[in-house]
RNA sequence: GGCCCCAUGGUCAAGCGGUUAAGACAUCGCCCUUUCACGGCGGUAACCCGGGUUCAAGUCCCGGUGGGGUCACCA
């Protein structure tokens, strides 16, 4: 049989991580076994809805690479896939529940169903439906119905016994009957409940493999009565653990970092993002980290799939994200960085190569990129403690004098190439008989203006060019001048 | 509270009865070095507790503790 798994969100908001990793899971499923992937929208709960949130999904799910095979807007042969498109599907499901004795219709108001669960509170019981309305003969549900009493559909649990399944990744999971309620399937606005909804449509869209969060692990027996009930197969699951903000918190809506668009806006890269939460949850046979879309179809399987929580963890993510921008090549670097470049510099002066060369590593997310490159576009008016370096036997005083001796070499050179100042200044080092950092740290510090820069004097001074480093060195020669009278 | 699930360093995690208990992030130290990074080398740091089973238990069983989930006309 054709594999085929599924990615079903309510449209209640933007796709957080949790969300994120579940469809990452299901497409890596479906895929790792030739199968399809589709996409449904559950959109059941009318007053829960919010507008763009489809759209979000669509896109979410295609700047990922989570390429559905079928679904909303790509269309497929067990359309449609919003199930407010299927109200008609699940009515006649629900009837034929009712038919076979696994549902019933219920009409209890809604002070009726308040009262019981007060008097129920009050006795200090767990309140449970007390099947009310499973007493009513043909013939009153006929009349109730007639007269237009609003009515649900609830399904209709054994009371005794106990049922059993096999998750993937939990293994077996049984629940007393006992444990669970009348749970209403079609609402009196005649849209299905999730209870009902999931069942008829993960059957009629053939899904073989349900894969989805691990709160619905202990409702899962519910479904599959109305499975047996209905005489259909149940499909196998895959149930997956939560992923957690901290040791109590799962990762809420309620976060502002919690979603996929958060994490982008951030500067995180959208490969780096899907790997990261690839391995929250689950882990290779080998010690394999970097992975793209296509590796992780390769060597995805269930058995690697963690059971208890995983902490989300931003640090590593940025350490991930760091390895995605150090392996690009020069060119796909400048034009990832373009953007952010053009935020601080006027790129047609600098020599972006050279940049990149200098700035790549040091890079954790591309939106650090204007902060770190500020200092070029114009010197801050900085303090002269930042002459001070122990390391580097930097003084105030010692800058002075170094920086005095460096300006008419550098000022008398002809050509302002790496080599050529290198050389030079590396020729006045000797000739003073001190060490590097006693002359290019405070040249360093005296063009840039800043205490820490992406590479050294040298490279700053070549960026900058002859004219600027000189208007610069003189700057800071005077303010040093005037603060050491 | 009932029921269900889970439990290895700060975090992600390997481990499937016998290991010096991997690896990665983070952290600390050293090297490289003109600052900061990158890179290299090294260090600190873990089997929740108590009972069994077994020659042998992080690994299997039971109980406790802790954590999570769930108890809707939400999904």
């Amino acid at each position: 049989m054709r594999v085929r798994t599924r990615f079903a969100p309510s449209p209640t908001g933007y796709l957080h991580i949790g969300g994120l990793r579940t469809a990452l899971y299901a497409y890596l499923f479906a895929k790792k076994n030739g199968g399809d992937f589709i996409l449904r929208i559950e959109d059941t709960d009318r007053e829960r809805l919010v507008d763009e949130a489809s759209e979000i999904i669509y896109r979410t799910l295609k700047d990922t690479g989570l390429i559905y095979d079928e679904g909303p807007d790509v269309g497929g042969a067990y359309g449609p896939y919003i199930q407010s498109e299927r109200k008609e599907i699940y009515q006649k499901y629900a009837e034929e529940l009712v038919e076979r004795g696994a549902a019933y219709y219920c009409f209890c108001t809604k002070e009726r169903l308040a009262e019981a669960r007060a008097k129920s509170e009050a006795e200090g019981e767990q309140y449970k439906y007390d099947k009310h309305c499973l007493a009513l003969t043909p013939e009153e549900i006929k009349q109730n119905i007639e007269a237009g009493v609003p009515y649900v559909i609830r399904q209709n649990i054994p009371k005794e016994g106990e049922t059993t399944y096999s998750d993937m990744v939990y293994g077996t999971v049984s629940v007393p009957n006992s444990d669970m309620e009348d749970n209403v399937l079609l609402k009196s606005d005649g849209y299905p409940t999730y209870n009902l909804a999931n069942v008829v449509d993960d059957h009629l869209m053939e899904i073989t493999h349900v894969i989805r969060g691990i709160e619905y692990l202990s409702s899962t027996p519910k479904y599959n009565l109305l499975y047996e009930a209905l005489e259909w197969n149940v499909p196998q699951y895959i149930h997956l653990p939560p992923v957690m903000r901290d040791k109590h918190a799962k990762l809420s809506k309620r976060h502002g970092d919690a979603s996929y668009e958060d994490f982008v806006e951030k500067g995180f890269l959208s490969e780096a993002i899907l790997n990261y939460i690839a391995l929250l949850g689950w882990c290779p046979t080998d010690n394999q980290e970097i992975f793209t879309l296509p590796e992780l179809v390769h060597v995805f399987d269930v058995s690697g799939i963690s059971k208890s929580p995983a902490i989300f963890d931003v640090e590593k993510l940025k350490w991930m994200n760091a390895e995605y921008i150090r392996a690009w090549d020069e060119q796909r670097f400048i034009e990832r960085a373009m953007p952010y470049f053009e935020q601080v510099i006027d790129v047609d002066k600098f020599d972006l190569p050279m940049i990149t060369r200098l700035i790549q590593p040091r890079l954790e997310m591309l939106n650090e990129i204007p902060m770190k490159l500020e200092f070029l576009a114009e010197m801050p008016n900085y303090d002269t403690e930042l002459f001070n370096h122990k390391k580097m036997k930097a003084t105030p005083q010692s800058a002075l004098v170094y920086l005095e001796a460096a300006y008419p070499i550098l000022r008398d050179l002809n050509d302002f190439t790496q080599t050529i100042i290198h050389d030079a200044m590396m020729e006045l080092v000797e000739s003073l008989g001190i060490k590097n950092g006693q002359l290019l740290y405070p040249l360093r510090v005296a063009i840039s203006g800043v205490a820490v820069t992406p590479g050294g004097a040298i490279e700053i001074a070549y960026l900058l060019g002859k004219h600027e480093t000189l208007k610069r060195l003189e700057t800071s020669i005077a303010k040093l001048k005037s603060e050491l009278v």
